[in-house]
DNA sequence: TCTAATAAATGAATGCCGTTCATTTAGTGG
DNA sequence: CCACTAAATGAACGGCATTCATTTATTAGA
């Protein structure tokens, strides 16, 4: 149900509060009533809900805090989203549009699929609480989202991939990024077995011998591998092009 | 933190009610102050939750809802848990002592890593809410996964894996699992385009041609194709055996 | 053996959160 | 001109996780 005004959204939303910096509550309180131009929309909630992610995370992203965001009421954000969960969708739909899929078409497959799934992980990397949403979410819902689809599954197709096989390709693809970005935020002893290291002996020397390599962040490697042997396996399903 | 009392949670957790149908208050209240027998611990704790998660699902499982099923009062769960997380990692640990790791040792690599990853994807396909508290999980707080890493780790080492690059292929092989898990909750219909078909034309042709295969649910034939990638990709990084 | 500390329960209270509803005001279509 | 709809306010509501004072029972130490 998203109209497609993305392209708004993303800029401070200076239609929304007129210039005011947003936040900073107006001295004189609106009066109850319709306001002569309306003060919100959905790209002014898309970008304040995404200020106030990076300013204080997804705990700090209330209804509530929203609204002062927007100097509003917040019950005025109701008859412009039905519930919460409207808000991260919207988020979501904008962060999807920042996806880099410039490698589908002049890229070799391989080298657009790559480019794209570490971008693709990269961004919900920082916005891990929208996978649940995404995973549920119906592409009619969002926009941005579908033109992502399109273009990957021109890419595929033009790539001389067999038409039947691309969802279930893009699928498992999308899969393994979902998992591999909430692995980016993961502490970095996660894997420290501490008093039961004696217990697990292999597994805690497999660890210490990881540690030991030092190239890059321990996800990154763990992405790369398995990136890599995807697009190996997957590329296999090609037939030769005309 | 868990102590490794495991065994006896999964059990409809006699000891915590005495006998009497959980959630079924009993009569009499119990007066205040501590009780000759302790009602609640760690076990009790995590088949109540358990009970009440298959019942009502996650949405259901609110510290209230969990106190009323032992039949105490809601503040008494905190002399057990700090925190609702550590109900759900209570949760979680048990769970993961479900997953089938038996393939590894008697069966070839490829055939005991199948075996895993369909196991795993199942047990947490019907716990999606679980898979934000594993990510940042250390594992020394929850030892029936680090009893399942050590056998696994085992696994990979026996079948030549080089030691250092064995955590970062659980980790992919894990990362592709629970983003795979999110799938199988997906709608079926979550692909129709609905009134942007035209303008999306080879994903809308992409997701009806691939509609028109019958064998089984889409989930499973993307998780099929990814993990036989991933299996063909990180099985070639095995050393000669001796 | 008394006694202080600790453990484990109750019950009342707190603060936040998403959401709803009555009300007010402003634009819009017939 | 008038009914209808859209968009704001502000006051509620129920539910949630969590805290705290209090009570009672067990346990450790002098």
């Amino acid at each position: 149900m998203l109209e497609t005004t993305d392209e708004r959204a993303g800029m401070p939303a200076v239609s929304a509060t007129e210039g005011r910096p947003p936040g900073s509550a107006g001295t004189q309180r609106r009066r109850a009533g319709r306001p002569s131009a309306a003060v919100l929309d959905k790209a002014g909630i898309t970008a304040a809900a995404l200020e106030l992610i990076n300013r204080k995370g997804y705990d700090g992203l209330t209804m509530a805090a929203l609204a002062k965001e927007l100097d509003v009421a917040p019950s005025a954000l109701y008859n412009h989203v039905a519930a919460k969960r409207d808000v991260l969708l919207l988020v979501e739909d904008h962060l999807t549009s920042l996806v880099d899929v410039s490698g589908f078409g002049p890229a070799p497959w391989e080298d657009a699929v790559r480019g794209w799934a570490w971008s693709y992980r990269n961004v919900f990397a920082e916005h891990t609480p929208l996978i649940p949403v995404i995973a549920v979410l119906p592409v009619t819902d969002a926009p941005q989202t579908l033109a992502m689809y399109e273009t990957v599954s021109k890419g595929f197709l033009d790539a001389g991939f067999p038409q039947e096989r691309i969802v279930s390709s893009i699928v498992a693809l999308e899969s393994f990024i979902f998992g591999s970005a909430y692995d980016v935020t993961a502490p970095a002893d996660i894997f420290e077995s501490g008093s039961m290291a004696e217990a697990t002996p292999h597994f805690t020397a497999a660890v210490r011998s990881a540690a030991g390599q030092v190239d890059g962040p321990p996800a990154d490697a763990a992405f790369s591998l398995g990136l890599e042997a995807l697009i190996a396996g997957l590329g296999a399903l090609r037939e030769q092009r005309a």
